[in-house]
DNA sequence: CAAAATAAGACAATTAAAGCCCTATTTAAT
DNA sequence: ATTAAATAGGGCTTTAATTGTCTTATTTTG
């Protein structure tokens, strides 16, 4: 139900790995893709998006590697879906990329963009460090849009 | 973020059409289609799995149709799902088909299963009535999963 | 008997995600 | 200096899932 992408588990599960590594320890593309057995060039892509995001630092070169620069409680899950798969495919129902070509005559887009925006805020609210360790403790917010039905 | 199928969205916009017509008048997917602009078959596939799953009445032959036999506050968003998706494809992170490859190297299977059946717990209690009306009332529920920690 | 509807299987086209290849640049060690 | 191993990043291929199309059978009203 959730689109949760292989480059996203692939960050999640980086981030997890650095976060229990003591403070100086460098962490390299290949260090990570071997242990969990991930597509190397695909893991390199990921940890460039964190580090463009931020969250990591960066060093060239051998012996170089990635050190985690942010603390996770900081980065909330569509941040990190964000910067990994782009605003709009974060942002958007799966198919609908943009706007979905109906528009006009369909009678259901308020709703659905409702309930996404809903559940979309909920993750926006989710920090990394609490799905990691301690779950979520926030919950999915009640909501009463007061339609203003679309159409028929 | 969330995956919404162009087929659930067919049926969302089926069952809105037909709850708001009278009684007994009839459906056809012909009608819908091309009041949505929508494809033929398709939406004919999405209206026979509605049917299937109980919540349409169909009668065939020249005049048939379907007519909307279930009060739509008793089909949840992931029933709906289910039904016309089946049960894999809706209980399931994209991507990850019943079990992910990495399995027993994966250090976030726990947490992210766990993230996926908080939402999709969600989704079971919004049913389609307050959806497609008034907006769902109920909020997602704070997630406390006391992770035993999977791996590093 | 014809027309228009449901029913359903099989297949084709489209699209998004994932993986792979290649080259450039940086830096430590020999 | 040269080499090895790392980050950086562009572009392309493969794969897989979704979506749409085609076809055939069956039902039923006029």
């Amino acid at each position: 139900m959730l689109k949760i992408t292989k480059k996203v588990e692939y960050a999640l599960i980086a981030l997890k790995h650095m976060s229990h590594k003591e403070g100086e320890t460098l962490t390299s593309a290949r260090e990570l893709c071997e242990a969990y057995s991930m597509p190397f060039d695909t893991m390199a892509k990921v940890l460039q998006a964190m580090n463009q995001a931020g969250w990591l630092t960066s060093l060239k070169g051998i012996k170089g590697g990635y050190t985690l620069s942010s603390d996770l409680t900081q980065i909330s899950f569509m941040q990190l879906t964000r910067a990994i798969e782009g605003q709009e495919a974060a942002d958007v129902c799966m198919g609908n990329k943009g706007m979905c070509e109906l528009h006009g005559t369909c009678n259901i887009v308020t709703p659905v963009t409702q309930l996404h925006k809903h559940v979309t805020s909920f993750l926006e609210n989710l920090n990394i460090d609490q799905l990691l360790t301690s779950g979520p403790t926030l919950p999915i917010q009640a909501w009463q849009y007061e339609g203003k039905s679309d159409g028929i």
